[in-house]
Formats: structure tokens, sequence, C-alpha cells
DNA sequence: TCCTATAAATGGAACGTTCCAATAAATCAA
DNA sequence: TTGATTTATTGGAACGTTCCATTTATAGGA
């Protein structure tokens, strides 16, 4: 079937009857060629079953179109719409993105960074893996291959990110539940090892702060980003001499772990316990009850980092200004009034 | 900072006082350098921030370690489960898969596929778009480069595909259904364009007939497979003179839907219209109701689909067996008894 | 007619690797 | 010592492009 040697320009060269330059001439849409011959040639380029070698060119040409786009856990919605805001700019501009998943392992994430590098890769988005290493990027950096954090960002990078208001998302919500009435309130979920976690809690606490709510009655626990890790975080607070009765939990996954576990006891949420997620997915609008959550405009900020990855491509610097996407609250159902207070404000 | 020109082969073998040839064997690990040769280079790798160019490297090399997977729809959180399969087998071979998403658009695909040929991959695994035309694999495999289809296949080609026991699946589950009692059975969503939608229609006739269930009580609806396409599956099935009891639906996306448009009725499902759902998501069993549903074992087909990738690459042929993967009904609470039928074996 | 200006097409030298054939160095048997 | 053998190392020719500097063809002006 397949003619063995696969054809190169030279095959469509000798097919034209022109030389190879003007082959390489016609692949890159030149208006220096005759039309005819263009004609001509893409016939014969047809007829050979001819596939362009990126590799080859680019030993020759300055960089490549491909953008590399790593992500942390494929399986999280939340990072699908994210590569899908990313996708749509990307398309629009003529480059193909190809996402690569760490899981969340930071000697995955090693390998697949350098593979892509490897490939030649003209940027790359990142969310890395949790426990990444400080100077995992800094060979990448030196190479002067432009990096964007999306999501997360490490601790001392100087690498530009792009994420939302973290802490006054937190904020937000943790003022909604204390104006319901809440007085004895819980973090739940997520890890001291990532920023992102800093940035949430400290919302969090901010609005503690704010509203004089004592330490005492502030119960912060931290779990997996996971609705088990949101089960066992309920399950841990609970079992506590004065247990809160609302939560903000670090993600979507933990809120609906905690709703879980609530309904496993009898207990309903929104009613009984007050709980308000993190990330606003597709979801959250339609489980039961319906949850309270902060949204964070994940596509938007695929957009936006697909953005500044362009420029800096273009502008072929490796260094560009963090972006702070916009966050609202979203109130559904999950996250009623204190049954014990007289200082809600509900209806 | 960086040092602007990269760092190639011959600027190590300057630094380690060798030759080229020296640095390449070094590189590929051969066992022909002297020990205290191969540190002296491996130091000079490092101090240059040498990265190694695969495109150059291919182009003498018979073929490259990336294996594209071209996947029709990120969002939904299955095709994400695929991936992971997948990848755990890829990683093991030390391959580094790259995933690019159509979002279901067959120009896209074209697009997607093309730059990942001209990448020069070894391979393919592909979930099309719907409305893929017969031809777009054509100078794909004309080229000698391995395909794929995962979970969907095309009406008439010849590329292997690893795909659930669509047909056995539907079958199973429209028994669970008439054994429950119900007489009055639709099926839900998809659209007669796909083959796997041929397939489980087929299977739900196949227990229809089985069980003599007249036609007339059989009731089609296509729809989009979203929980919105679910929804309107519903409300289009209620509104008819004689509704059915009882719906299996195209996959559980589409039943989601169907339990949501019932809520808003007023109604539950399981107790008052039964629901089963096809893929059995991770979502399926915290769902509220639980969702019956098909399991087909996602992350299983993955692998075994890079399996079969992995093998047709190393014997260097573009043909393999199909492979069909085992279903099995997952019974949860979305699918009660028919309330007016004594037939019911409920306990 | 010849000269110049413009348009179209071309040869050849890179680009960074691999791999073969060849060389150089070390070891051994006689 | 010499030649044969093994062990390490090396130069050079590919690989399939791009792009610069040329060449060749075409047209226009005198």
């Amino acid at each position: 079937m397949a003619s063995r040697a696969k054809a190169t320009i030279l095959d469509i060269a000798r097919e034209a009857g022109v030389s190879k330059s003007t082959v390489s001439l016609v692949l890159q849409g030149s208006g220096l060629i005759r039309p005819e011959t263009a004609v001509k040639v893409r016939k014969a380029i047809e007829d050979v079953g001819y596939v362009y070698n990126r590799g080859a060119a680019n030993l020759r040409k300055a960089h490549s179109n491909v953008i590399g786009m790593v992500i942390n856990d494929l399986t999280n919605p939340f990072f699908a719409e994210l590569a899908v805001g990313m996708e749509r700019v990307f398309q629009a501009a003529g480059v193909v993105p190809f996402i690569a998943n760490t899981a969340e392992n930071p000697v995955r994430q090693e390998e697949v960074l350098k593979s892509m590098m490897e490939q030649g890769v003209a940027g790359l988005i990142v969310s890395p893996a949790r426990g990444t290493t400080p100077g995992a990027f800094r060979r990448i950096e030196a190479a002067g291959v432009p990096v964007v954090f999306a999501m997360r960002r490490l601790p001392e990078s100087r690498i530009p990110a792009i994420a939302p208001d973290n802490r006054r998302g937190a904020c937000l919500a943790t003022e909604h539940l204390i104006r319901k009435g809440h007085r004895r309130l819980a973090f739940f979920g997520g890890s001291s090892d990532l920023v992102v976690y800093q940035e949430r809690l400290g919302g969090f606490l901010e609005a503690c702060e704010a509203f004089a709510i004592p330490v005492a009655d502030r119960t912060i626990v931290e779990g997996q980003t996971s609705r088990k890790g949101g089960m066992a975080c309920l399950d841990t607070a609970l079992a506590m001499p004065e247990p809160p009765t609302a939560a903000l939990c670090f993600n979507d996954a933990v809120a609906f772990g905690v709703i879980l576990a609530l309904r496993k006891r009898g207990l309903e949420a929104g009613t009984d316990f007050a709980v308000v997620g993190f990330d606003d997915v597709a979801e959250a609008e339609h489980y039961s009850p319906a949850l309270t959550s902060v949204a964070v405009d994940t596509a938007g900020l695929g957009e936006r980092a697909a953005h500044v990855m362009l420029k800096m491509i273009q502008s072929r610097t490796t260094r560009a200004e963090d972006h702070i996407g916009a966050v609202s609250l979203v109130v559904r159902e999950s996250s009623g009034p204190d049954r014990n207070s007289q200082v809600g404000d509900a209806a």
C-alpha cells in the first residue's frame, strides 16, 4: 500500500518538474511563484502523499508552532475547562496545543517537560504538580522558552501566573456565611504546600478577622482535595466538642464530599449545615442541594493564559505580568442560615 | 541569562574535549564508551544547558517516541479517564503521549491530525469526532502510521477499534428494566450518525424483542448527548399519550439530565420513573439518586488501546484486531420497579 | 536592436543529529 | 618485537527542510 520510503520535497520537485526550492516556496504560500506552477506543485504533493516534516524545517527556522500544555490532573473537569478556553484562542492563532497530563506527580512532570522541550515547543503553559521543586523550570527558562503558570503558581518563582483571585473569593464566601448568622466556621480540605491553599485560607481568615470571629471558633481541617477528602474533613470537624455550623471548602470536589457525608449522617446541607465550594464547576449548579460556590471563570482564565503566551512568543520575552482573574460568589441552596441564630438575614 | 544560541552536541563535544560522535553515543547510553569519558561528557551537558533536539534526530532515525492521542471531547470526564488509562501504559513504555482535543469538530480534527503527522508521531489513538468523513484517515494509513480507534469507530473503516460491548450493555440494562416490571420503555439521547448509537439502540431493541415488548410501547427519542439533551428527551417523552415508565439513556450525562428534568416536575427518579445510564462515570455513584448505569471500564479500555498501539508500532504493521471490552450493569437507586405493575421483582 | 527592470525559478550551504566505516589505543598471544 | 584482536573514539555523509545569492526568463523603454 504505502510507498515505503516517505515522500520528500525532492520527490515532489521531480514529479512536478521544478526545483525543491520552488516546492518549498509553494509550501509556505509565497506569492513569488506563478499561480500555474503552484497548482502543478500542489497536484504533485497530493499525488505522492507527501507529509510535511516539521522537524526538518525547525532545524532551520527559528521556532515551531507547537505549544505545550502541561496539566496536573486531567480528570478534574475544572482543568478540562481550562484547556478548552486555551484551545479556543490557540485555534484562532493557527496553533495546535499539545496537552500532557502529569497526574500530580513531579517526576512524571519532569519527563513530560523534558519531552516537550525536546520536541521544540515554542512555549509552555503549566499547572504545576504539587510538590514541584523550585528548580524544576530553571533549565527551561535558561533555554529561553516562555512559560506561563495557570491556576497555580510556585512559591518564589518569577514565572508569570494566571490565576483567580483566590483570597478575595474565599473572603466573599466567608462573609456570606457570617452574614447568614454562622459564628463557628470551618475551612475544609487542601494542604498548606499549595500556594492556592494559602491564598484561599488567607481570605477565609481575613473575613474572620474582619467580623471578629474568635480564633477558637475557627476550625481548619486539611485534607485531600477530593470527595473522599471532604467526607473525612466533615467527620473530623463534627467530632469536636463545639463543632462548626458552616464550612468553606477548598474546592467543589471537597464540598460534594461534605454534602455526601452530611447525608450519610441524616443531615442536609443548607438546612443543617452550610457548605460553600470553590471553582463553581458545571456540576455545582445541578447538585442536590445546588452548591453555593465561588465562580472563577475557568475558561476565561485559559483564554487569558493563552493570550499572554502568544504575546510572549511574539515579543520573544520570557517575562510577563501576573493576571488575577475576577471571582464572584454564586449563592445557591447549600448555604442556608444558622438555625440557632437570629442574626441570619435569610427571608 | 540564557546563552542566546542554544547549545548543540558540538558545543558539548568542545567542552568535554571529545568528538560529537562520542557525545551522541553517551546520549544514547551506549555501552561502548569508557565510563570516565561518559561522566566527563555528562558534566559538559549539564554545564552548557543542553536540550536534545529530537527533530534533528528523527531526521536520521526511523521513528519517534511520541504517540498522539486525539480526543473528541475533553470535557467529558469519560474521556479523561480513557486518557488516564492510556497514559499508565505509555509511561511504563517510556513514551509520552500528546493529547489534542477536537471538540467534536471534524475540521479541527483534520488540523490536529495534520499537525500530529507533521510532528512525526509514531502512532495515533483516536476517538473520532462526529461526522468524520470516511476518507479522513486515508492519508495517514498511506503514510504507514498505525491508527487505533478508541470508544468510537467509523462505519466502514478497516482501522482497528477498541470499544466496549455496547450492544450487550444496552441489552443487559433493558432486561433489567423489564424485569423490574416496566413495559413501556424509552431510549433517550444520541443520534443515529454514531456507530455507538446504533449499537446501543440495537441492544435495547434486542431486549425488547426478546421480551416481546410491542413496538408501540418503545419510545426512541434522539437528542444531544448532554444533560440538556436528556432534559429535552424526557419532556418529549412525557408529552406523549402513553408515556414510558423507564428509560435507558445513551450515556450518563443524558441520564443526569433526565433525573434533573424529573425533579423539575416534582418526580423522583427511581420511584416515579426508572432511569439507567451508560458509561458509569465516577459521578454516577454519588448522584442523588445514585444512578444505575452500564460500567464499561474506561481506563481498562484505554490501557488496552495503548497496548495494541505499542504492539503495532513494534511489529511495524498498520493492522490489528478489534477489541470488545466487557461490560456490566451496576444497579443503584435510579432504576426502581414500575409502580403500576405487579411483575416487579423488587423486595 | 540592446539595456535595464522585474518576475520566477534555482543551486547550495546550512541546521543538529545518527550511524557507518575507519582510525587509534590498548591488550594479548606468539 | 610483531601481528591479531578487542576496545574506544572519530570524521563524514546523510536526513528534509529553509533561505540567501544567483541565474534565467519576461517585459518595457530607448
